[in-house]
DNA sequence: CTTGACCTTCCAGTCACTGGAATCCCTATG
DNA sequence: CATAGGGATTCCAGTGACTGGAAGGTCAAG
């Protein structure tokens, strides 16, 4: 099939498919006219790459799941650590987006937000400590 | 001032206030040797960029907060609309974030981690549905 | 006079795409 | 048969906010 099918099958933009080529996660088979032409396995693979973006694994955990999914040699505990250290990046973003909320949040509360020019905000930003 | 002494003072890398320069953020004295030299106005405004954007906020809403800092007719409103769009994207990517916790959460529990290959994260990363 | 720390500019790379230009291919219609 | 459209190709450049590194200029100390 060509690049549009294999796009809509998988929610996967076009351009993003080319990309995924370009740095080697997939190879799909060319047709004589030079168009590429994906097969099942092309779009199966195309929407493991999509479930695992969409859960924010890097491209390069990614490459590492997708050579773990073709290796049936492979431990589970090889995956498990994958998600595990990602995991272990989100919370610490989460925890990090999290006290900017509380931070901000607090400083929001504290503004009146009308047409003064005193301001919490500012004054924070501007405060020499914290 | 020097950059490295400014760099120390308000805890960015002289790196970093070399850039904010370049995108017109600061625009510091320069001495006869060429050397840029900072007042204390200037590490006042790098400190408050290095806040605003430990808050999270893009370079863009730092040059806004800047200007508003430094306009004395300002309105606390245009600040506080500021603040709160910034805050909103915050609650949105913590909400996202959170999403990706809940089920690679339970993918990581789901999992044995052993040397076996059967692995619930590759058999749901590879699944047709969800 | 040399060493070393500091400063300068400029170029390239990061991450994961995304937009756009120029060009080619295929099918259908007048 | 010419042409219009929709789709395909490649390549280049830009995003955000830095960061690393190269090549070279400046300054104070020993």
């Amino acid at each position: 099939m060509n690049i549009k099918e294999a796009a809509e099958r998988t929610g996967l933009p076009a351009k993003t498919i080319r990309y995924y080529e370009t740095i080697g996660l997939i190879a799909p088979a060319r047709q004589d006219n030079g168009y590429r032409d994906y097969s099942d396995t092309d779009t199966h693979t195309l929407a493991f790459l999509g479930r695992a973006r969409s859960l924010g694994f890097s491209i390069e955990d990614c490459r590492a799941l997708l050579a773990l999914y073709d290796d049936r040699a492979r431990s589970s505990a090889e995956v498990r650590e994958i998600a595990l250290g990602h995991l272990a990046r989100i919370e610490t973003k989460i925890a990090e987006l999290e006290a900017m909320r509380d931070t901000l949040g607090g400083l929001v509360e504290a503004c009146h937000g009308d047409a003064r020019p005193d301001c919490p905000i500012l004054a924070d930003l501007a405060s020499e400590k914290r």
